[in-house]
RNA sequence: GGAGAGAUGGCCGAGUGGUCGAAGGCGCUCCCCUGCUAAGGGAGUAUGCGGGCUUAAACCUGCAUCGAGGGUUCGAAUCCCUCUCUCUCCGCCA
């Protein structure tokens, strides 16, 4: 959520920003909301007063023993034109609040203007891409292939967009997450957390994808609870209505969640594999930071993200998201792609996102400032990665000719020293 | 799932219709005092939202908030209803 102080003070400017990443925001219908508001709850707050100090003098005259029905007479009809202005003040509030919970965060000065993803830049290159000498499987072509991977039961047990592994890819799976979790809590300073997977709808609404992103969450109708999308949620979550000490910042969480997606309007795209699915694993990087460092927090996360595709020699780039591509709540993002040779391209595995105080003022996640107030803590978050797509990754880029896969020297230890993954 | 008890400020805890945003204590901050330390004395110490003032902050002022939402009343922490959560006992269970 944006400072309404902003819309009030700089509306046109502000409109411009956010004209960069394709929100066309409608001035006129906030200004009306915005002026009919300021004079309703002034004059709200005016009755209000008036009732407060009527109904003290009637204390004091009573507890005086004196007679209050000229009092009583003077507040009779006060109530109901209260009441028709308080109602009519939740209305308009209702209004404005609805209208800001849908306007998107604005763009960083640093952030490329673009409309689409064509117009991200990229920021550097890491590894180069192995030329093989024989024909390119993908990964379902691998992972079948070594009688591993199974869509087809999976189709079976629940549907479309969900996979099933067995075995040494099954354990490699589990492998990816320990080897990521290690790595950010030993080199990194993170704390693992190990959070609830289904959340209620407030922490929807303060990570941001409620009220927008609705239909892509799984809803438990019994319960009225949703299956996470990320583990951005709970985690971010940790800190909604808390004022965290200033000695305490930066908090520096790292979990290991399932992730579950409804991928509504993603109904043509990626079908085949476990590219995108219903169901994956991620390992996430959450910060809390103060707001003067929390640029310098991004490209550290974003660091400390690279460094497991270093460490699984993983080919990838960086691309800095442009204004028109970047998710509702960020203010800055950067996608990391890994080479995947079957496509013959790179794929989002991970995104790393500062969202200034966006999500912060939605959850009132604050902190206690030099000067002891409390003000909006700054949050981010970055895939640590996104474990399915790194096994994809890995499974096309270390596969050989007889259609096994090396498994990347730093997973072995994790796999009881296996070398191979081979049917 | 059944029965009961409870939810008040950073913490503990008082408060069953009226000058209560809330006694008292602890903690914290500042000041005084004692050569230092300990003890003692004084003052201050919630958050959100509006309005005024301002470049801004500070400040002044109004409103709201005693788990959440609704109701009764001129007036609700206090009475009524609904919900949520916590605790105890029983049942069940990994």
């Amino acid at each position: 959520m944006l400072d309404v102080q902003l819309l009030r003070n700089d509306l046109e400017g502000t409109a411009q920003r956010l004209k960069t990443r394709g929100f066309d925001l409608d001035l006129r219908r906030f200004q009306e909301l915005e002026q009919e508001r300021k004079g309703v709850q002034m004059h709200t707050q005016e009755l209000q007063a008036k009732r407060n100090q009527s109904s003290k003098q009637i204390g004091i005259a009573k507890s005086k023993g004196e007679d209050v029905s000229a009092i009583m007479a003077e507040v009779a009809n006060l109530g109901d034109e209260l009441k028709t202005a308080e109602e009519k003040l939740a209305v308009i509030q209702s209004y404005l609040n609805d209208l800001l919970m849908n306007i998107p965060n604005l763009p960083h000065e640093s952030v490329p203007i673009g409309k689409s993803e064509t117009d991200n830049v990229e920021v550097r290159r890491v590894g180069t891409p192995r030329s093989f000498d024989f024909p390119v499987k993908d990964h379902v072509d691998v992972g079948e292939g070594l009688k591993q991977l199974d869509f087809e039961t999976a189709v079976k047990i629940t549907g479309a967009r969900f996979s099933l592994m067995k075995g040494p890819l099954a354990r490699m799976h589990r492998a990816l997450a320990q080897f990521m979790l290690d790595v950010h809590t030993q080199a990194h300073g993170y704390t693992e957390v190990y959070v609830p997977f289904l959340v209620n709808a407030d922490s929807m609404r303060g990570t941001g994808q409620f009220p927008k992103f609705q239909d892509d969450q799984f809803h438990v109708c019994a319960d009225d609870l949703y299956l996470i999308p990320t583990a951005e949620v709970p985690v971010t979550n940790i800190v909604r209505d808390v004022i965290v000490a200033l000695e305490d910042l930066p908090l520096k969480f790292v979990s290991h969640t399932p992730c579950f997606r409804r991928e509504a309007g993603s109904y043509g795209r990626d079908t085949r594999g476990m590219i995108r699915q219903h169901q994956f694993e991620k390992v996430e990087l959450v910060q809390i930071v103060q707001p003067e460092q929390s640029y310098a927090a991004l490209e550290a996360l974003l660091g400390h993200a690279e460094t497991i595709l270093k460490q699984l020699e993983l080919p990838y780039r960086v691309m800095a998201l442009c204004s028109g591509d970047m998710g509702f709540s960020a203010a800055k993002t950067y996608d990391i792609e890994v080479w995947l040779p079957a496509q013959n391209t790179y794929r989002e595995i991970s995104s790393c996102s500062n969202f200034e105080a966006f999500q912060a003022r939605r959850m009132q996640a604050r902190y206690r400032n030099g000067k002891n107030k409390p003000e909006l803590a700054h949050t981010l978050n970055g895939s640590g990665l996104a474990v399915g797509r790194t096994l994809v990754a890995i499974l096309e880029n270390y596969q050989n000719a007889d259609g096994s896969v090396t498994i990347p020297a730093v997973l072995r230890p994790y796999m009881g020293g296996t070398e191979m993954l081979s049917a």
